[in-house]
DNA sequence: AAAAACTATGCAAACGATTGCATAACATAT
DNA sequence: ATATGTTATGCAATCGTTTGCATAGTTTTT
């Protein structure tokens, strides 16, 4: 990278005019400004001399990094990767570049990215990691950082989300669990304190009560963290208590798979004596013993969605705030059948 | 973003010394060759105004980002989010971020993102993506681009890389269906472009070798990607074969999932009927049905001594080339048993 | 005491691009 | 022909930081 430059100076000198000129041709928004023969003959030499734009001397002058920050809780969980890959998708055919940084769900580590990302002036955020009260969301909003939350949103109203509508993922499962005649229908509910938690919780209690069942307190079980371990925890939990259950609907498919290693320890057909839905549809699911019945989320879309949502808050900041819930799926697979 | 900049000269202005003064002193190199009197002044001052250092000015006059670009086949790939992992672990523990871009496998996608780098003027690169001849490699070393190869490399010999040592990993995965008994060994190669398709495939004819076992050309097919509809394809034609086979080892766990799919498809129940084996275990191997019997690399690491090679690459060019071989593991779980 | 060496700090040039303003050249109206 | 309006281009300031060099002050050596 220490190879010898050439700036717009190099250009201008061979074509015989300023530096100034050759900017304003190469900007396509001051192209109009130059007559058609300079501009050609420019556009020919810098493309034959090979000039390629500083970015960080047109940063400094526009305060602009066409870079964006996308802050996740973990890559390594698969849900993620699609997600990513839909941001990057429409963020890089705009010229962006995205930068990806993982916070594990702490706060410290969250603030800290959130630093860095300032630091290095990105144009906007995805946030896939807000807390339904979060200070980042207010740090941001009293900054006029433009910003956008994926997958999880803050309890803010007037802000950009892009999420699944959780409440129709649950009122889903619970209609499937109904029409294979499960009446008692165990909860495993994430952290209160993520919407996704909190909105899922929700949607399951909707969801009994349209399909005219009871939802009992002793076969909801909240955990601190999506994890498969937790997921297992509660499960243990549950099949410890004194209400018998035959389906188990966990609040994403990782705590799924936790329910599943409880089931299996205990001698527990999943799918014959407990059924099992998970929330997500994560990349693979279809591949679990047995494959998982889940909500599938449109994960690619999410990330689109987000970042096209970014993009015109970053071309006008009076852009409104608009919250999307995308319709999700239910997949019916084999973790799920007729009660016993 | 577009909050009022504090800068170095507004923080001399407070305490009444020259902005060098204050550059000297934010920057540990120099800070030495200011009084600690002044140092101190300075130091609390600008912590009190909040001065934040202009990463653009900086990196325009130091010609340095502080920014890697990562090169992968596609993020969707769970192999890969380790990788990442452990690359954004080294890397921003040393004041850099990662600028992670999919070439999808597409050699035009690649040369187009390495011209996106370079406009970026990352610091260095991490290429995951090359094949055994590869054009990005070759201009990167006419460039004195500083760059280390994952996962991954071209044949080049002076040029570093951190792979894992495919070979071992063959023999391990031919000794431990030899000890079951197997014989008769199939094998689904990935493409032979590719370091990893190739040396697998030499580690698969190193392995029948040591075990005293003959290598059947008609048991080998060479797929055109590292797939699962590859995998379940090249299954398909072995089984259509006159030869019979009791064993499939598949290049990567991903082609394995695929040989599942034709074995279930058949009636054939895999790990009693025939066995199967992988390569990476990836993340959820252990979940699938049945949990896969595959060689371990240990991604994490992959990604951090590939990060940490780069480092010291960017930090001193004259860093000789090194290629590190991570010694893999065999992960024993039900795709395997005694030949029936 | 004078000369030489060392240290601390300020000055200003440089990095490369953008853009407001000035002005020369050209076109149109009187 | 003269006055007015429009267009195309160059000039130079700006963005904020780093760092070579100059110089004033201090310390050490002769």
């Amino acid at each position: 990278m220490s190879k010898t430059r050439i700036t717009l100076k190099d250009v201008a000198n061979k074509v015989g005019v300023h530096s100034s000129t050759v900017s304003r041709v190469l900007n396509p928004d001051t192209r109009k400004m130059m007559t058609e023969e300079i501009a050609e003959k420019i556009l020919k030499v810098a493309a034959e001399m090979g000039y390629r734009p500083n970015a960080f001397a047109q940063s400094l002058k526009t305060n602009r990094s066409f870079t964006v920050g996308v802050m996740v809780p973990d890559l390594t969980n698969p849900a993620f990767a699609p997600i990513i890959k839909g941001i990057d998708n429409m963020l890089e055919a705009h010229g962006y570049s995205v930068i990806v940084a993982n916070t594990y769900n702490l706060p410290d580590k969250q603030q800290s990215t959130a630093e860095k990302f300032r630091e290095r002036h990105v144009d906007g955020l995805i946030i896939a990691t807000a807390q339904r009260k979060d200070k980042l969301i207010e740090d941001c909003r009293r900054e006029g950082t433009p910003f956008v939350q994926a997958v999880r949103a803050s309890n803010d109203t007037d802000v950009s989300s892009v999420l699944s509508d959780e409440h129709i993922g649950g009122n889903m499962v619970i209609s499937h669990l109904a029409q294979l005649g499960h009446k008692r229908i165990a909860y495993v509910a994430g952290p209160q304190f993520f919407s996704t938690g909190y909105e899922r919780y929700q949607g399951f209690l909707q969801g009994m009560k349209n399909a005219g069942l009871k939802a009992d307190k002793d076969l909801v079980v909240f955990c601190d963290e999506f994890s498969e371990e937790e997921g297992r925890h509660a499960t243990s939990k549950l099949l410890a208590g004194r209400k018998k259950f035959t389906a188990v609907y966990a609040g994403n498919d990782i705590m799924a798979l936790g329910v599943y290693d409880e089931l299996e320890a205990d001698g527990i057909k999943c799918g014959k004596d407990i059924s099992v839905v998970g929330f997500d549809d994560m990349p693979f699911a279809d591949k679990f013993n047995p494959p998982l019945t889940t909500v599938h989320t449109p994960l690619v879309n999410v990330g689109s969605e987000a970042a096209r949502i970014l993009l015109e808050k970053i071309n006008d900041a009076a852009t409104p705030a608009r919250s999307i819930k995308l319709k999700p799926d239910l997949i019916v697979r084999e973790s799920t059948g007729k009660v016993r």
